[in-house]
DNA sequence: ATTGATATTGAAAACCATTTTCAATACATA
DNA sequence: TATGTATTGAAAATGGTTTTCAATATCAAT
């Protein structure tokens, strides 16, 4: 997986006649090795341990090429940041968001998925892209109150 | 539905130990003749025009407290802007976005709110509230390239 | 390898929707 | 009508993100 997200960003690079640098791959790496739906800044601060010098405008800078190459997910929660996920593929989930704790569960249904369609078509919508996020109180969180 | 939303605040106002305010009636009137997913910029150049006086800040201050009151809903699409509804009651739906013309359409689906309460208990999960939005191309926008 | 054109970087400033501050004013209660 | 305080408008502050800019790094052409 590591090796080959590098070289997926370097194909995307050369592609737009855009340079391939150490900050990227670097900032790459530890996002992939990072947890999922990180900010901007969380990152950063991942980074700046083993990589001091990078500068923060870098990493969101980064964080958007990610994205724009389809390797990062962006994602706005509710909580006034943007948040990135990497993407191994093509796949899609949407999320189950604590509102208590900040949990994320991630999940899959594909029912929900053809009856979003259905509603799209009935009215008559194409749809590019979807959101569903469903706030409320994880497992833990309903037991402690 | 006007003048029973103005009582309805002046309820919501009393039993919270506020005041009503001429600026708060008027900002509500404005607010529930006007269109819906209003955000706070537009709320506030409508209400300019009949009520010159009035503030940025308290239209802002406003809209929240209308949200609170349950009289509006709070809605973040992905324009940067908060925007507001005005809710008649406790009705629910979610939204079609078109990314080319901003046309918002609304829709309820009981099978998908069911479906989302199956991927909530499934997960332990207690839902609060939900987003459900669908983003792409309306009718008119697919025919006009 | 060296050059040269230019993409990229880090630091700081700017951006921009929204919130907060604060002194003046309006509301509600006695 | 007086009084305590919630509310207002204007301006400043906030905070996540983007932009600016001079210095540096990349890379294709020598
Ligand atoms: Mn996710
Ligand atoms: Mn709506
Ligand atoms: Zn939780
Ligand atoms: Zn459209």
């Amino acid at each position: 997986m590591r090796k080959n997200a590098v070289e997926q960003l370097s194909e995307y690079l050369a592609g737009q006649g855009l340079r391939s640098t150490t900050q990227r791959d670097q900032i790459l790496q530890v996002f992939i090795s990072a947890g999922r739906h990180l900010s901007a800044e969380e990152l950063y601060l991942r980074v700046k341990k083993p990589h001091p010098g990078i500068g923060y405008a870098t990493v969101y800078r980064t964080l958007k090429l990610l994205a724009e190459a389809g390797l990062a997910d962006e994602r706005r929660f509710e909580d006034g940041f943007t948040r990135y996920e990497y993407k191994a593929s093509d796949d899609h989930h949407d999320h189950l968001i604590c509102t208590k704790c900040g949990a994320i569960i991630e999940f899959e249904n594909e029912r929900i998925e053809a009856l979003q369609q259905d509603v799209a078509r009935k009215n008559h919508f194409l749809v590019q892209n979807h959101k569903l996020e469903l706030y409320g109180l994880c497992g833990n969180c309903q037991k402690n109150r």
